[in-house]
DNA sequence: CGATGGGTTAACCGATCGGTCAACTAACGG
DNA sequence: CCGTTAGTTGACCGATCGGTTAACCCATCG
């Protein structure tokens, strides 16, 4: 019972400081957003920054799985997954929810490199990048880091620009621009 | 005088607001590290936001001013502006004092589509994208404004990854991957 | 019935937020 | 010399910041 109100409360303040930001979500609106008094919400967390990792880790947690599934409901191949993950991100942009990477705007609000919530952030990253690697390799590229690299540089600015501009069509260039460098990364077909 | 002092203290602010985050850094931080006093700076600009958007205006100009610059200098041909484009991004990761996009960190903190500080950021990358589109049809390209966006994503994705995780090196990955996106986009050589 | 203990709450803490104001200073015209 | 005025200042405003505290509610147990 204690897990689960505290889950709920994560869950909540994800939504809260997904939509308005860190610093700019104070605790007495997180308190009001999830019905969880001040007092109750140090209980179980001893900061700001420990619910704020809480979070982050529920992203992280959610995010991948939902993209992972996604890209392996799409398609079959490993090639095709790798393709299918814009196509999954532009699902993403064309929520009315979306509002960016919620690692990206944690690492723009704590930028020493040396703080948790960046470190985290990072982290984040580099689990994506560990999964596409594989992806990679699957598909045959004969040097798959260096193509996830390439990918996930296409994923982070597509996920840039459909905030910035582009809107969702963000991620049907990254798909394009995708499909030539994968392309050029297997052996000569 | 006026006008000199205004620039000063416009300057100055940009400096704080980079380094420390917009609404993690409050007036007084600014008269403090301006040495203009709180007073005089809201003679200057009616409000926070005011002054906000005037370094945005100023780092915009600074930034393309200073990035066309440096690709001029590194290539003589069109073509080779646009791979010096990430050579010149490597040169920006390396400097300590790097946290990444200004734009993207200040859209990240005031996420409304309609906000003023939103709309000068997107315009922001607008008018990157035209530069680069122009480089592109001079280059050759095919369909310019594609390949110019496929780029753009590409350096939105190495500034992201150089802050989380990959350092400079991020530039290195894109221009990689902007190399095959422009051997694919230019008629069969 | 009363004692106990975990969980919740409104009220409060000093500090800081964005923004304002009355008083002061210094340069210039008569 | 005084009067005016533009520009600057520290002190101050109510609101909110992250975080704490004392009182209270209510189920359990004797």
């Amino acid at each position: 019972m204690q897990q689960t109100k505290r889950d709920e409360l994560v869950r909540k303040a994800l939504d809260t400081f997904y939509r308005n930001g860190f610093h700019a979500t104070g605790m007495d609106m997180i308190a009001a957003e999830t019905g969880v008094s001040k007092t109750s919400i140090y209980k179980h967390f001893r900061t700001k920054e420990d619910l704020i990792l809480a979070v982050l880790r529920l992203r992280d947690e959610n995010f991948r799985n939902w993209l992972f599934r996604r890209m392996d409901d799409l398609a079959d191949t490993a090639g095709g997954q790798l393709l299918a993950m814009f196509d999954a991100l532009e699902e993403w942009f064309r929520q009315d929810s979306y509002r960016g990477c919620m690692f990206i705007k944690a690492s723009a609000e704590y930028q020493e490199l040396d703080d948790p919530i960046h470190t985290q952030s990072a982290e984040h990253k580099r689990l994506l990048q560990d999964h596409v690697t594989s992806l990679c390799r699957e598909a045959g590229a004969a040097a798959p880091q260096d193509l996830a690299r390439q990918l996930l540089l296409l994923k982070e600015g597509a996920i840039i620009m459909a905030v910035l501009g582009r809107g969702p069509a963000a991620a049907q260039d990254a798909k394009t621009a995708a499909r030539t460098l994968i392309d050029a990364a297997l052996p000569k077909a």
